[in-house]
DNA sequence: TTGTCGCGGGG
DNA sequence: GTGTACGCGACAA
């Protein structure tokens, strides 16, 4: 039998438009559909509720009659298919109510067991698959979402709630913001303070929802905040809450690691996320998350940082502290008017900007859009497809599977020279690991259709082809959209083919710690032959790490010279695995592996790793830092020393600022909490509290501490209008600071110049030696490692490979 | 100093 | 029937 092996990526009906399914055990499915991007239909459809087993001994041992599965899907009685191949779940059962193919299991089992069983899920886990009957369906059927339909051709709405504090259980919801499918924006507000003004905004604001009747609703931490607080206060206040499109159905609880606890007092450990059902609900922080995952570029997760980021807010924007939203509504309501609706309108954007990749993987993978969105790439993505194209087949499923105490081996991580390097150019390999696993044909032990390796070629050689007919379609377009969504999907599942491989703790059903140990002992061979052959032809290597490489070229070299020389080793490189030129800098300094800084050939310093940014450092520290920095990787070694006795005599000056020496905390226990364990140990934040006379503050307020004089500790309150900070009492302990500078940020410096340079350069003035060589004279050096070195002794490549 | 645990968000 | 990693801050040893 041929496989017809497009299938496995796209399903194989082709029922466009479909929007939003939902599926009951009574093996009833409602699916809601724009066929033609237009008017919503709604279609109902019969389904046969199903289960992937072990074995029929279950069924027999009950003395449930069965039958063949002859694909009928409207048979009666409890059907059995055989499934080919050596994997553990070898039949598949249905029925047409889930409850029957339930009972007639459980009795079995009950037997076979001696224990009473009354739910599938309570068979040991390598006995049997259960999916959500939505997953069910669009198994069994080979439908997706979406196809045929345009991002832009869904209706979507989003909402944003103004609480008058966090917890739904006391504090009430006396605005809503809702953003319309056609783009506008509409205010819900109570009519007053009490239960009855908040019970009949909540019923306005259903019969809105219901009105506009969106396919999808969209808010930013809709899951973690304004969902479950909805339905809270719609508890509370004993209205109804028929958010989604069948109205006998109230909101759905999921089981969600993401998710808020079930209520009850938070004495249930279950966490959840509510399900509209008809409808999708979307978190744009999840797709926030996702995007920074890859990307790493976002300041915060926060709508206001990330709408700002993407150039969605205009320089109007208002703003109000969350804590102060109540207040202000209370003195100046269209304040929190315009705040809210530009809520709305950011999220909409956001969603549009981020949700693409989730859009299109919905396409694929037989799972609902919200699902898509939220769930990790491996379990969520690839693990549901693996399991379609299995069954499609045929064939086997393997069972989750402990692992055989082999132990995971990770990427390597090489520092080659620490100091100051000139003229440093950085490449890398575009996804190593999927490449990897392609070109050495790396793919799980227990799966014989190679059916994850022939994913990861479609994927890899489709998204090829998409990213050809984005470039080619009109900017703006839907089109250009859709296949930029496209690209961001299958790169997304490409680049967690791997993750899949090595997931532990049985995790994923064809994870292989062998293979993705196979796939990790490649990479830093890879990773090693890149750098023996790039040092063998001038390079001077600085660090290496899983799949790049910073290395130094000599002075005389053009970026010409640095491109052929790339091009040159990337010849050397496997198949498949693509070496890339990624960018070029004037100068490094290399502190630790993962600490260094970068200065552009523009003149911008890139400073990276923990040693080189924290949040508590005090800003007069960091402040010297970039300019010293910067003054070295500009070869300027009396400028450092300059920058060093500026902020010295500033200090002694007190031209710093207090709040620059301060450095920022959160306090995390009450005063009462800190009462009980002063005694065991003294903490400088509230100690400062204490000195300064404060003895009332809240858990979770935020303040700067500084040393004054005599080690006391003081209290800058942190205050919304940073002008204020301006006068300030400056009565810092200037010695500490000055030690501090030297012992803390000047030390950042000391891989850049040999020990008795270092100490002349940041020497005070008084105590440089009488007969002190020139400081002119120092120059920054740079130090080889040289046991990491031996590593590129030439040795002979591995030939052993495996399947 | 070093190891671990938990968070990131929403008003 | 859930499931990213990573960098950072807070806390305990």
């Amino acid at each position: 039998m041929t496989i017809p092996r497009d299938e496995w990526l796209w399903g194989w009906d082709t029922t466009p438009g479909i929007v939003s399914v939902w599926a009951e055990e009574s093996g009833q499915a409602t699916v809601w559909r724009r066929p033609d991007g237009g008017a919503l239909l709604t279609e109902r459809a019969k389904f046969r509720p199903w289960v992937l087993l072990s074995s029929v001994d279950d069924l027999r041992a009950a003395g449930v009659r069965y039958q063949h599965d002859d694909g009928d899907a409207n048979a009666p009685g409890i059907r059995v298919r055989e499934l080919a191949g050596p994997g553990a779940l070898r039949v598949a059962v249905s029925a047409e109510r889930w409850n029957v193919l339930e009972t007639a299991i459980c009795r079995g089992a009950s037997k076979r067991l001696g224990q009473r069983i009354t739910r599938v899920q309570q068979l040991p886990r390598h006995e049997r698959h259960v999916l959500p009957p939505e997953e069910q369906y669009l198994v069994a059927t080979g439908r997706t979402y979406f196809r045929n339909l345009a991002f832009a051709q869904l209706q979507r709405l989003q909402f944003d709630l103004e609480t008058t504090g966090l917890d739904p259980r006391v504090h009430r919801i006396f605005l809503i913001a809702v953003g319309t499918p056609h783009g506008d924006v509409e205010l819900l507000e109570a009519r007053g303070q009490d239960d009855h003004a908040e019970a009949d905004l909540l019923r306005r604001f259903v019969t809105r929802v219901q009105q506009l009747d969106p396919d999808v609703i969209e808010n930013h931490n809709l899951h973690g905040f304004d969902l479950p607080f909805v339905r809270q206060r719609a508890k509370q206040l004993r209205v109804p809450l028929p958010l989604g499109r069948l109205h006998h159905t109230a909101l759905v609880e999921r089981a969600a690691m993401r998710g808020v606890s079930s209520d009850r007092d938070g004495a249930d450990e279950r966490r959840v996320r509510l399900i509209v059902p008809g409808r999708e609900c979307i978190d744009t922080l999840d797709a926030v998350r996702r995007y920074d995952f890859a990307a790493r570029e976002l300041p915060g997760y926060g709508l206001k940082a990330v709408a700002r980021h993407f150039g969605l807010s205009g320089p109007a924007r208002e703003l109000i502290p969350g804590d102060r939203i109540h207040a202000v509504y209370a003195s100046d309501p269209d304040r929190v008017r315009r705040y809210a609706a530009a809520d709305v309108t950011e999220v909409a954007g956001l969603a549009r900007i981020l949700g693409g990749a989730a859009f299109a993987l919905a396409r694929m993978a037989p799972r609902r859009y919200e699902r898509l969105a939220d769930a990790g790439a491996a379990t969520g993505v690839i693990d549901p497809l693996l399991v379609r194209a299995y069954l499609r087949a045929g064939h086997a499923l393997p069972a989750h599977a402990d692992g055989d105490g082999t132990v995971h081996s990770g990427a390597a991580l090489y520092l080659f020279t620490a100091g100051v390097v000139q003229r440093v150019v950085k490449v890398d390999v575009a996804s190593l690991y999927p490449s990897l696993m392609r070109a050495f044909r790396i793919g799980p032990v227990r799966d014989p259709l190679q059916a994850l390796l022939f994913l990861v070629d479609q994927l890899v050689e489709q998204r090829l082809h998409a990213k050809q007919r984005a470039k080619e379609a009109a900017a703006g377009s839907d089109e250009r959209f859709t296949q930029e969504a496209m690209s961001a999907a299958m790169k997304l599942v490409v680049n967690s083919a791997y993750g899949y491989l090595a997931a532990g703790d049985g995790l994923t059903r064809f994870a292989d710690v062998h293979a993705a140990n196979e796939v990790t002992r490649r990479g830093r061979e890879t990773l090693l032959l890149m750098c023996r052959a790039l040092a063998e032809r001038g390079a001077q290597l600085i660090e290496a790490d899983t799949d790049g490489v910073y290395f130094g070229v000599p002075d005389h070299w053009s970026e010409h010279d640095e491109r052929a020389m790339v091009d040159t080793v990337a010849a050397l490189l496997p198949p498949l695995v693509r070496l890339e030129f990624e960018g070029r800098y004037a100068a490094m300094l290399s502190h630790e592996a993962k600490n260094y800084a970068l200065l552009t050939f523009d003149g911008r310093l890139q400073l990276k790793g923990v040693a080189f940014r924290s949040s508590r450092a005090e800003p007069y520290g960091e402040a010297f830092l970039r300019t010293a920095i910067a003054r070295l990787l500009a070869g300027d070694v009396i400028g450092v020393r300059a920058a060093y006795l500026d902020t010295l005599t500033a200090l002694h000056g007190r031209a710093v600022p207090t709040v620059d020496v301060a450095s920022r905390v959160r306090l995390r226990k009450s005063p009462e909490a800190y009462a009980r364990s002063r005694q065991q140990r003294r903490e400088f934040a509230y100690e400062a509290l204490w000195q300064s006379g404060r003895q009332q503050w809240a858990p979770g307020d935020r303040v700067r501490v500084y040393r004054g004089a005599n080690g006391t500790g003081r209290v800058i309150d942190e205050v919304e209008d940073e002008a204020r900070l301006d006068h300030d009492a400056r009565d810092y302990d200037v010695a500490y600071y000055a030690a501090l500078l030297r012992r803390t940020f000047a030390a950042r410096l000391a891989r850049a110049f040999h020990a008795h340079d270092f100490d002349l350069l940041f020497a005070d003035a008084e105590q440089l030696p009488l007969f002190a060589p020139a400081l002119e004279t120092i120059r920054p050096v740079a130090t080889r490692e040289d046991d990491v070195w031996q590593l590129l002794e030439p040795e002979p490549l591995s030939t052993t490979g495996q399947t």
